[in-house]
DNA sequence: CCCAAATAAATTGTATACACTTTGAAAATC
DNA sequence: GATTTTCAAAGTGTATACAATTTATTTGGG
C-alpha cells in the first residue's frame, strides 16, 4: 500500500481570501502532483485524505471533482480517484492546442503591448532566473508556466488566462510524467527572446519563437510508449 | 417566490451511456438555460431540485458544482446558486477567445481537410436548414453551436472539442441574455460560406469568413449596460 | 406610518450513516 | 497445483441529520 504521507498542506503562499477546507486540498494536492510527491497513477482513496487533512469525505470529494475536471485526476466510477496518467494523444493534443492559442496571443500582444507591460515582463524574467539559479525545482516549474498566462493576462483577458492556466496544469503534468529533456536553463532563455521579440513589436518573430517554443518542450518529451504504458513493458515476447 | 416546475427532464436526446443522476440533472438544467426557460440570475434552490429529480441535495449540489465550473451558474458561498449572468466584458472576453482559437482552426484543418469531412459537414449544415426551417428553436440553437464544435473535432482534437463546446455553452448564454438580433438565417448562412472555402482550401477565405461570422454574432448583441445591470438601470437621475 | 431590532423560517455547509460495488484472500473443486 | 467459488475487508455512492448562515417576518419603538 502507497504511504500517503507526503501529501500535507503548503503554506499558502498566496494567501488571498480565507481558503475554504475544499480550494486548500485542491491546492495541496495539485501542489503534491506539480512537485512529484505523487506520481501519476497513485491511487487517492478519499477517508486517507480525509483523515489527513481532518475533514469529511464530503469534502475531499468536492475536491477531487473539481481536480478531475482540470484533468489533474482521473475518476472511475465506483473505482476512485487517481492520479492522471495522460496519455501520448492527449499530451499531444494539449501542445497542438497551446500552440494555436499562444501563437494568436503573442499575434495580437503585438499590436497593443505597452511598455509598462514589457517592464511585468522583466520582472516576471528575473524571477525565473532567480527560481533557475537557486535550483529552486517546484517554483520554477510555476514560474515557468506562469510565464505564459501573464502573457493571457496582459491581454485583459480574464477567461483567456484561466483557460490557459488549465492547459498549463497539463502541461505539467504531461512534463513530469514523461520527464521532459527539456531543461528549464532552456525553457527560461527561449522566453527570454519572445519577450524581446514582443518589445521590438515584432509579431511574425514573436510567433515563430512561441511556437517553437512549445514544439520544443514537446519534442523533448520521452514519448516512448513501451516505456510508460505498463501493459505495453510487461508483455512478454 | 419563482416557481422553478419549468425545469423537467429533458427527453434524453443523445442517450448515450447510462447517465448518472447527476449528469442528467447538469443536462436538465444546461437545456432548460439554453431554450430559455431558465432566465438568467434566477435562484436554483438545492432541495427544490432535488424534490423535482427525487434524488438527494447531494446529488444536486453535485451538478450545481458542475454547473458552476462550466460558467452556466454561478456559485456564492452561503448564498446558493442561481443562472449566471455573464458581464457585458465577460462577453467580450468568450469572443475574443473564441476568435483567436476558431480562426487558428480553420487554418489549420484546410491544410489537413479530407473529402469525408466535407460529407460531414455538410451533412450537419442540411440539419441545420432543416431546424431552421421547421423553427425548432433549441435544436437549432444546438446545431448551430455544434457545428463549431464539428470543426474542432474534425481536427481529431478532443482536447480542442471539449474547450470550445465550453466557450460555446458560455456563447449561447451570452446570446440569450443579450438577446441576440443575429438571425438564425444569417449564422447558418454564413457556415454555408465557411464550408464552401474550407472545400476550396481556401485558407485565407474560411479564416476571414469565420472571424466575421463571429464578429457579427457578437455586434448584434444588444450591449447597452442600461438595460441590463438593475442598479445602472434603477439609479435616479 | 415607517424604520429598526428581534425572532422565526428557509437554505446552505459539513459530517455521518448505510447500502452497494469492488477487491483481495481463503476455501473448495477439478 | 491451478482454477474457480465464497466470503470478508475496503471503498465508493447516496441519503440524511444537524450546525451555521442567510433571508423573511414579526414586533417594538420613533
Amino acid at each position: 500500500m502507497k504511504r500517503l504521507n507526503h501529501l500535507q498542506v503548503v503554506g499558502a503562499k498566496e494567501a488571498a481570501a480565507p481558503p475554504g477546507s475544499t480550494q486548500r486540498i485542491v491546492e495541496s494536492i495539485t501542489t503534491a502532483i506539480v512537485e512529484r510527491r505523487l506520481m501519476p497513477g497513485t491511487k487517492l482513496t478519499e477517508q486517507k485524505i480525509a483523515d489527513i487533512f481532518d475533514v469529511s469525505r464530503t469534502i475531499v470529494r468536492q475536491a477531487l471533482n473539481q481536480l478531475s475536471r482540470e484533468h489533474l485526476v482521473v475518476l472511475e466510477p465506483a473505482r476512485g480517484a487517481s492520479v492522471a496518467m495522460p496519455s501520448i494523444e492527449e499530451a499531444r493534443q494539449v501542445f497542438e492546442v497551446r500552440a494555436m492559442i499562444e501563437s494568436a496571443m503573442v499575434r495580437q500582444l503585438c499590436a497593443q503591448i505597452t511598455d509598462l507591460h514589457i517592464v511585468q515582463l522583466r520582472a516576471h524574467l528575473r524571477d525565473e532566473q532567480e527560481a533557475v539559479r537557486r535550483t529552486d525545482v517546484s517554483g520554477r516549474t510555476r514560474l515557468l508556466a506562469d510565464f505564459h498566462v501573464l502573457l493571457a493576462r496582459l491581454l485583459g483577458n480574464e477567461v483567456l488566462a484561466q483557460l490557459l492556466a488549465d492547459l498549463l496544469s497539463r502541461s505539467s503534468l504531461i512534463s513530469l510524467m514523461y520527464q521532459s529533456a527539456h531543461s528549464a536553463v532552456h525553457s527560461q532563455d527561449e522566453h527570454l527572446h519572445i519577450v524581446d521579440a514582443l518589445e521590438k513589436r515584432d509579431a511574425r518573430t514573436a510567433i515563430r519563437l512561441m511556437e517553437h517554443h512549445i514544439a520544443n518542450v514537446e519534442r523533448n518529451l520521452r514519448l516512448n510508449p513501451n516505456s510508460t504504458d505498463l501493459a505495453d513493458a510487461l508483455r512478454p515476447l
